[in-house]
DNA sequence: AATGAATGAGGGTTCATTCAT
DNA sequence: TATGAATGAACCCTCATTCAT
């Protein structure tokens, strides 16, 4: 039924080729010759779509962050708890990254440092996950998951810079070769640091005095030798 | 009596307008020319002193990490345990960028990202510091204050992946507006995150005297020393 | 009917311009503005036609030299005799440079020292018509036209750089004022300094009629066999 | 006795320099900074010695084309005859060609074709040089060894031609490998070409008519059709 | 709608030459 | 006298963008 119209489809061909090309050469040492030829249009064909370059720049994330976006919107519903939906996102932001490494690389090496960026439509997308990351931190904090005076900015800032740390490292020297194996560690590890102190963890110890002794002025508690 | 040499002086006059430019307008989008005029002297004396405009953008961040990271390293003996450790080399690293915005601007926005800049000198004294940053982790493990199955790399990931956050959105987007007063909850928040368990640290101690001997009026407690 | 298509055209006249300002002003002290500007083309617009200001200057000399070449051989077959086709091969060159100054100083003055010049299709043909020059030669050796210890590369030697000589001279020099006047000299003094010696064609005959006898309406002088 | 002056030394390190570098890499590539390094000296000294980078190329030739056309011309007035002075002016060219191969780069390669060379100091000595071989060509006429109807200035062109086609191609594509053997060839072939003819090669032959028959009027000599 | 063709604008780089020391 | 240091003046080349067809 949904026949692609051919001007969709040729559009679609040109933000391919760019996004291949902007990811391996960056944005100023790609031409837009190079784009059209691997698009197989023209020159003058890639300003019938896109106003310049820096929109056809610009253009290329919307798509893909959209949707990626609007997925992981989508299953938020069906989690309960701060800590099943930030492992969810967190998943969700890798996987895409992982998936899709041209993306990974224009996105980690060429938009997120560009100033102009932020002004997009793109940017914004990326904008609404970061506040959905937040939110869930904050509702973590107040459902009493996590540490009540924990700063959700200070936690979002951790695992974002994490992961955008973990994926350019990988686009620029190769390593880590999986990040999506990262992920449980990464978030038991930001998780361990938030969660709210469990109250197992409180030892009563009730010490009967029998007797008429003095209670004795020190008590000395001697953790016990670790062995190295 | 160590007259500075006119001859450095110019070198170093270039450099600062460079670092300036270049971090305003980034590397492309910045001109010998305008960063000659800023200096102060011609176009050809820039290229006295520096073979290509590349060389020139790398020579930049020599000095100053340079000079910082053997800072670091001089304080580093005088520490005792692994979390004072990182605590020390986080904020120095904080410290680098929150001072010199320029610097951190031109590092974050532009060098990270630059895959030339990985084969510069410049980088390698970025990588040794990275590599103390790790040794510092693996220490804690292997002291048993980290947890045994940490992953040093991943920690290290956390820890600079935060840093660069904060400061690409701190020039990107204004916030936040002072690091150094993150460095502790993000410190406290990772620690928290892979120090082991340690009970007797951590643990409330109830106190029910039954008895009828008088409750004493302190207690003091005493962790064993560590022994170095 | 066939009308020249206008891209054609503009790349005509970009060789035209550049032939005449390269032989005015040498390669390197030309400048593509320059050539631009005569040809009624923007600097880029050359390098729509060409690659490089050298691409340029060896395309030059292509056209004709491949034309005028192709026309000379074309005449070959029609001539009888070593010394006949020496002589028209020396005509041919000599007509070329006289007829265009231009391209003969650019030649003479400009590429014939230009070492890349020599990896050059123009130079493949150039070397063509060398080796035309030096088949005909042999030919003149083989057939006992020319001696039979004429070196036919010291002669080929000779020849060229004879013409090359008075071309050079012209052009920096204003003399000779018409080379071709020179070609029949030149061609003659060379022709008697390898012609094989035939003493039947050059002897003068004394007759001394001492007798009554009719002498013989004709006589008839067979020149040896020449044992091939 | 003759003590060098080390300002005279200088400057011949810095001429001697520039030759080796002008000859190898022609003048436009071949830079002062380069040139001075050689010789151990700065760029500026250069200048105390020429007032310009052409004045310096136009210098490197005086020596030793006034030392080697003085030493010829000093030659002469032992030499009989106009062949035996013809032949020692070739190889006396021929000789300083094959003994200073960058001295011959430079020349045939460089200076030859510069226009402003021809307003050179050097220049009037090549000239001169060049006015001794015509005088020695015309006296060769004017004494009956060369033909009577000789062009003295093609004769001489033909020589510094052969000369100069022979050099350049030696050092543009390495043959011949020795200069010095083609001399000879080369002289004979062109005295062949110019020389008087001889008496002994006219053969008298008296036909002894034994009768009383009338003389014939016409002898008509056939020669042999040449087979093609 | 698509494009072949043209170009304006600009920038990095080189080097002969100068001059204060 | 020698030179280290500085630079003015150019030039080749690139490419995003435009426009007539």
């Amino acid at each position: 039924m949904s026949k692609i119209s051919p001007k969709a489809e040729r559009r679609e061909r040109i933000i391919e080729s760019a996004l291949k090309i902007f990811a391996e050469k960056g944005f100023q040492d790609a031409t837009i010759s190079e784009i059209s030829k691997a698009a197989g249009v023209s020159d003058a064909t890639v300003y019938e779509y896109f106003n310049s370059k820096e929109e056809l720049l610009f253009t290329i994330p919307e798509d893909i962050t959209v949707e990626t976006i609007r997925e992981t919107e989508r299953v938020m519903p069906f989690l309960r708890g701060a800590e099943s939906k930030l492992r969810a996102i967190v998943q969700s932001y890798v996987t895409i990254y992982e998936q899709n490494p041209e993306y990974a690389n224009l996105i980690m090496l060429h938009l997120k440092t560009n100033r102009n960026f932020l002004r997009t439509r793109a940017f914004e997308v990326v904008r609404d996950a970061a506040r959905m990351l937040l939110e869930c931190i904050k509702e973590g904090i107040e459902t009493g998951t996590f540490r009540k005076n924990t700063d959700p900015y200070l936690v979002r800032s951790i695992i974002l810079g994490t992961i955008e740390h973990l994926c350019t490292r990988k686009h620029l020297q190769g390593q880590p070769e999986n990040m999506l194996s990262q992920v449980d560690p990464m978030v038991d590890l930001i998780l361990s640091g938030i969660r709210a102190p469990q109250e197992q963890q409180n030892i009563s110890i009730h010490l009967h005095m029998t007797g008429t002794a003095k209670a004795p002025e020190t008590i000395t508690i001697v953790p016990e030798e670790r062995k190295p």
